[in-house]
DNA sequence: ACCTGAACACCGTTCAAGT
DNA sequence: ACCTGAACACCGTTCAAGT
C-alpha cells in the first residue's frame, strides 16, 4: 500500500523551495529563525509552510537530514580507519564541532536524545542512535570503553561536552579538551 | 562618594514588587517569561520595568541573587563536613539538581561562565567563581582532582552534566550518574 | 488538493506625555 | 525623577476564500 501519493507539482516545488530556504535561514539565524520569513523568502504563504511542516521541529529536521546522514556515514568511515576507541572519540569530536559550528544542529540533536517517551522515533534520532551504537559496542568489545554505558548516554554526554565548550569560546576549540576530560576522568592520572 | 542615591519611595516600592513578581514568573515559566506580564502583575508600566532592569538578564540575575548566594554558602558548609574531593562532587550534584529543578537558573548560570570577554564581571559570576575556586583548589591540594583543571572549567562541565541529565529525564535523576562518569572517566576501571 | 494572505493573539522595546 | 501606556515592529498560528 503506497501511502505516499505523489505530490502535486506545485506542492512538490513549494516543499523543496521551503527546505532550501529553511536550511539557509537556520544556518544564518539559528534554530529560532523566523518561520514567516522563511515562507516569504520561499515565495509561499505562511499557511503552506504549516501544511508541509506542522512544527518548527519538523522543518528543522527535514532541513538537516542530509547533514545528519553525513555524520552517521562518517562514523563508519572512522571505524574503518581507526581502532574502535579512537574512532569513537574522533567521531564525538567531529560531532561536537558540528553542533557548535552548524547553527541549529545542536538543538535538533538534543531533541533526538530526550527521554522521548512521547516523541515518536524520528528518522534523525534513529540514524544517530544506530551510528553511535556501532561505535560504542565496538569500543566496549575492544575494552577501551566502560561496559556499563549505553549508546544514547554517550550522545547525551556529547551534547553536554558541546554545551560546556560553547560556554568556553563559542567556537569549537575546547571540544577536544573537554572530551579528553570526560574520557580520562577528573581524577588525577596515576 | 556614595554613588547610589537612595531611591524615591515609589521607585523603591516598584523595584521590589518587580523582583518578587519576576521570581515567581521565572519559576513558573522559565527564563523566557513574558516581561510585559511581569510588569502588569507588578501593577507597573512596562517602561518602569525597563528603567530598573534594562535587560532580561539583569532582571533574571536580580531575581536570583539570594539563591546564588545560598549555593555559594553551601560550598563552604560542605567543605566543613566532607573531605575536599567529596565536598566538590556533592556540591556539583546539588548545583546540577538546582539547575534542572529551578527554572531559569541554568540559563542564568550559563551566562556567568561564558567567555565573558565583553560581559562585565557580574555579582553572580563572582560569587559562583569564588565558591567553586575554594572547592577546586582544596581538592587539588588533597590530590583527588587533576591539577590542570581550572575552577571555571569545572563550572562549565557541571553545566554540561546538567544538560546531559536534562536530556535524560527532565528531572535531576541522572545527575549523580553523569557526574560519576565525568569524575571517573569513560575508560573501564582497572 | 493545495495555496494565499488577512486576522488574531501574542511578544519586546521605545518614548511622548504626564505627575 | 520617575511612571504610564500607547505605538511600533515584530512574532507564530489559524482559517475562510480562492484556484
Amino acid at each position: 500500500m503506497p501511502q505516499v501519493r505523489p505530490m502535486r507539482a506545485d506542492a512538490r516545488r513549494n516543499y523543496e523551495r521551503l527546505l532550501k530556504v529553511a536550511a539557509e535561514a537556520f544556518a544564518e539565524h539559528g534554530e529560532g529563525a523566523s518561520l514567516d520569513d522563511i515562507a516569504k523568502r520561499a515565495g509561499v504563504g505562511s499557511g503552506t509552510l504549516y501544511r508541509h511542516f506542522p512544527t518548527r521541529q519538523a522543518l528543522l529536521e527535514a532541513a538537516y537530514v542530509e547533514r545528519i546522514e553525513a555524520i552517521a556515514a562518517r562514523a563508519d568511515e572512522l571505524a574503518g580507519h581507526l581502532p574502535p576507541g579512537e574512532a569513537l572519540v574522533e567521531w564525538l569530536n567531529e560531532l561536537g564541532v558540528g553542533m557548535i559550528q552548524v547553527r541549529g544542529l545542536k538543538a535538533l540533536l538534543g531533541s533526538t536524545v530526550t527521554d522521548g517517551s512521547s516523541a515518536a522515533a524520528t528518522l534523525c534520532a534513529d540514524t544517530m542512535r544506530s551510528a553511535v551504537t556501532r561505535l560504542v559496542e565496538a569500543a566496549q568489545r575492544e575494552g577501551t570503553l566502560r561496559p556499563d554505558v549505553e549508546p544514547i548516554e554517550v550522545l547525551r554526554l556529547a551534547h553536554g561536552v558541546a554545551t560546556a565548550s560553547e560556554l568556553a569560546d563559542g567556537e569549537g576549540k575546547a571540544i577536544r579538551r573537554y572530551l579528553a576530560l570526560l574520557t580520562e576522568g577528573l581524577r588525577p592520572g596515576t
